[in-house]
DNA sequence: CCTACCGATCGGTAGG
DNA sequence: CCTACCGATCGGTAGG
């Protein structure tokens, strides 16, 4: 594509009218009226509507993954550092990739069904992946101890779903600074797992 | 009506459609293809396509709201019972809905957002007075410090997303049946809120 | 980016 | 519940 800004604004427009009516809602000729154009113009930018809807669900899509591979990564240098930190800086990280695009971000998580079924496909195992980030460190941190003994399967979907669950009613607008809001969840979704008796260290607590 | 029972299978025909494709992806001929008749045979039966999203909607709406009011009422015959008690009993609820009919309760979720402006909005102001008993019981249970000083509006906001998104993960078929996952989702959703310190040492405190 | 246009499908009605 | 049909709109193409 030469006209990269052009491509942007695009999807841009496309973001919010799909988030607002879904995909199947918003027809080709709702997106160029935001943009003031005619339906027929777009094609000279885009090749399909689901190209657009497939751009805008895999670019969401890897940034989460590249928010979070950047916390797990960054957030924690020493790689036995705690599963609840881990927790919480995953926790974190997927909360700053919603606040800072809630537009794409809802698309991402009500209109990739909406994908052909191979896109889809793609965007499922990707997605599965993701959850399995959160499962992986739910069951560590049960199998350490420092978890309640719940479910990491059970857990990890709570988790995700809740923290998905952001764009059903976060407005950037209002009284919750995404900051605040991170924190927020971040120690609700601790608390959620954390072993409610404090660790007895010694007996089978973790690193010194 | 008359033919209540045809009604009610268009009705479920339909909320197997809404749910996979979306009321705006799922055209009236796709729904009477379900039940073997053609198109047009199904306005013997409804007067719109909208008609049967609302019924849907509107049933379902107040399915959660009977279910609230006996879990209040019935699991909690004092009126002074704590706070945790009755977040658990309106999580165990809400969850016996959903795994009751997971097809309408994520129509309900997910489509109400295409109904025609008056009765979504109608929609809008029942689901912000549901969402309303959870904050309160979360104010009560913070105030009497049974609770984590959390915000009640960001809490509730979470646990009744966490509890809404069930329907995007969970298969009634699968290994876990409803009642164990209602009581999964209520020690996440109690562990999630409630505070850290025994509130009161030696009365209530947990195993050795 | 436009005008002009395509076949397909949409929700819904008429009249049995 | 059917056949026959309606105007509107759909995603997309042709040809500038």
């Amino acid at each position: 594509m030469v006209e990269t800004s052009r491509r942007r604004e695009i999807e841009d427009a496309a973001s919010s009218l799909f988030r607002e009516r879904g995909y199947s809602g918003t027809s080709v000729r709702d997106i160029a009226r935001a943009l003031d154009i005619q339906g027929a113009s777009l094609y000279a930018h885009v090749t399909s509507k689901q190209d657009v809807l497939w751009s805008i669900v895999e670019f969401t899509a890897t940034r989460f993954e590249t928010a979070a591979d950047a916390a797990l990564a960054g957030a924690d240098p020493m790689p036995v550092a705690g599963p609840g930190s881990r927790l919480a800086a995953l926790v974190r990280a997927h909360i700053g990739v919603v606040t800072d695009d809630i537009e794409r971000a809802s698309v991402f998580v009500h209109e990739w069904r909406s994908l052909a079924a191979d896109r889809r496909a793609e965007i499922g195992h990707r997605r599965d992946a993701y959850e399995g980030r959160f499962r992986t460190i739910v069951a560590d941190g049960v199998e350490a101890g420092t978890f309640a003994p719940v479910d990491p399967a059970v857990a990890a979907a709570f988790i995700l779903t809740a923290l998905n669950g952001i764009v059903a009613w976060y407005r950037p607008d209002g009284r919750l600074k995404p900051a605040a809001l991170a924190e927020a969840y971040a120690d609700l979704v601790l608390r959620a797992v954390l072993s409610l008796e404090p660790e007895d260290p010694g007996s089978e607590a973790g690193p010194p």
